[in-house]
DNA sequence: CTGTCTGCTGTAAACGTTTCCGGGAGTCTC
DNA sequence: GAGACTCCCGGAAACGTTTACAGCAGACAG
């Protein structure tokens, strides 16, 4: 059997079939084969025989190959801090919905915060992995910046960036965000209003604590420091904050720095006997579904995650179609939504707002 | 000065150098030049030369033609229905740490729990974007199911799956976990039990809900169809479902297939005008740290979702090692989390427990 | 001084696609 | 009946890497 130069099929190094294997079953050329296969060309004929040697053969593309080729894949990356954190969900379902019209696939990947993660994963995905990526990221070094400047893919980033920096993105004020707390708690009569944040050394912390300092000042109250703590921005340490400041001080009133920090204030005030809001007044900040989970449902400073997340989105898409844009820069306001745990009125379960609550400012200062 | 044949640098279609051009630069071959940038091999000099070369033009290799050479990406997916579900979160963090300390790195994808859209994952990414992926589907077609089973990169399953289906999985067994919160109950001296679901045209919702029934009925109690209510398995539908429970019928109990829903349930009980533990007592699913963030505190049984996780990776990362394995099968026990939900006392708040909860079973049936 | 060995180097062939280009066959128009 | 036009096909060149192989120079032993 023997004879003329009968060639084996050729198939790929694991043994699965490539479009060569396609052709040579169908009796055609590659060229032809990848033609029907994309659905562009091809006589009736040619089509049937392609289409049923893919199916026996049980073909599939490699993807890789094909990005290789077309210097596209598909996939747009998310980065953030904590998928843990409700505000990074919010923010990741208006990317998605976004990204999915467009015809690609949202990947996500939590950094942990440590710069060191967060570089490295643009050295890899960003390296050709993913079309481009949204990247919010909490701390930010030069040498980070740098590396999200040259990135050879686009990326915008969420979150606060220096002025002249020339990467896309979409801000928010959160400084102004917590004077909305303070100023809603001043009106409601509350004088020793305290502050739990996260770190210091992360942008949103410094931000919030100037935005805090800031408030007091401009209304006239002097900061007892001992009404100040940092923990980070999870839950456990938002309840150990809360529980070092309740040891040394009498806030009427607290300004957390998210929401998660606010539910572990809400459980170190109410383990300590405190009752929210007569006795102390809490507002959290991001507004997440789980501010309206809480009981005493609470208050929270909007800064309009999702909304930040679908113009990220956006923006994305655009740089991609035309990498040549200028960068670009966009502002969301952030707004307070009022709820029972900063309710002048003692509380009352509250009748199911419409849950996962669409873009409707709710007090707007 | 155009003169012996002087050809530009060679570089990448949209201008970014390649290794080609740091060859040509450092003027040694693409051999030589891959070679020192691989960190393999090369004199002195030239390593010197292409180094700097390299740093000169900013080369940065591109991943997807890596890739294509050595057939593997270094990444790894994780597909879930819901990441606004703790659940996920839990499990993303444990098979995150697993993938990162095998030097790759881990992506999540978000399935909306439409088998159209696990589907096309599956299509797209498995089909060499990664090395492997984990995936954690609520419903389960014959189609999905093949292509699972012969999908080109390995995958680990987690969740129930037919018997004989040649795939790697891990499972709990949220039958039996259903059943240690009925028992629970009833040894509280409860009767008139009542059951929160999630759809029942999903796997977990349909073994929750024969675990529901058979717990009973090995208590001798008879079901009341009106205590039986259905949603999805997130916080809004969890509380709408309650409302209409509540409406036509008087439970003394709840058992709620997650914590998602039991939030919900919660919230519809105290709206209500219901205390708890005192007239209802409430039980959740999957003991995540949502249920700590309640107060009451939830009850919650463990389906071990970090220990799932955890072993889902191990099992991938070892079928990436050697795909000749056979299909393995693990099993996770539930176990349950007696908290102030539905405890005997009247509520109290608790000290701040161990937050993130190792793996401790608390009440093991 | 010859032969073997070692260490670098460059050429070229992969990896699996898509796509440009030229050629051939058929149809239509004048 | 010849030219223009359309359609389909196959060969071959990309895309940017890694790597097998062979050649070549120098070091060393006999």
């Amino acid at each position: 059997m023997r004879g003329v130069g009968r060639k084996r099929l050729p198939e790929s190094v694991d043994g699965r079939p490539t479009v060569h294997t396609v052709a040579a079953r169908a009796g055609v050329s590659i060229a032809s084969a990848s033609r029907v296969l994309n659905g562009v060309g091809g006589s009736p004929e040619t089509i049937r025989k392609v289409r049923a040697a893919a199916a026996e053969v049980g073909y599939v593309p490699n993807a890789i190959a094909r990005s290789l080729q077309s210097q596209r894949t598909g996939l747009v990356a998310l980065a953030v801090e904590d998928i843990g954190n409700p505000v990074y969900v919010e923010m990741m379902r208006a990317i998605e919905s976004v990204v999915a019209a467009s015809g690609r696939q949202l990947l996500v990947h939590a950094t942990g915060g440590q710069i060191a993660n967060e570089t490295a994963l643009l050295r890899r995905l960003a390296h050709r992995y993913v079309d481009g990526m949204i990247i919010s990221p909490i701390r930010v070094t030069d040498n980070h910046l740098a590396a999200l400047v040259d990135s050879p893919v686009p990326v915008v980033v969420i979150g606060q960036l220096a002025a002249d920096a020339p990467v896309d993105n979409v801000r928010t004020d959160s400084r102004t965000g917590v004077g909305l707390a303070v100023d809603h708690l001043v009106a409601a009569g509350r004088r020793r209003i305290g502050f739990v944040n996260g770190p210091l050394d992360t942008v949103p912390g410094a931000a919030r604590d100037a935005g805090f300092r800031a408030a007091l000042a401009g209304h006239g109250i002097a900061l007892d420091e001992r009404l100040v703590e940092v923990g980070d921005f999870r839950y456990a340490a938002g309840r150990a904050a809360t529980e070092r400041l309740l040891a040394r001080a009498e806030p009427d009133a607290l300004v957390c720095a998210n929401d998660l920090i606010a539910v572990g204030a809400l459980h170190a005030l109410l383990a300590a006997g405190r009752r929210v809001p007569e006795d102390v007044a809490v507002v959290g900040m991001d507004d997440t579904e789980l501010a309206r989970m809480m009981f005493p449902q609470l208050s929270s400073v909007s800064l309009g995650s999702a909304e930040r997340g679908r113009r990220a989105a956006e923006l994305l898409l655009q740089r991609i179609a035309d990498p040549a844009l200028p960068p670009r820069r966009e502002q969301v306001a952030p707004s307070l939504a009022v709820r029972a745990s900063s309710a002048a009125t003692p509380f009352v379960p509250a009748p199911a707002e419409p849950a996962p609550a669409p873009r409707t400012p709710e007090v707007t200062a």
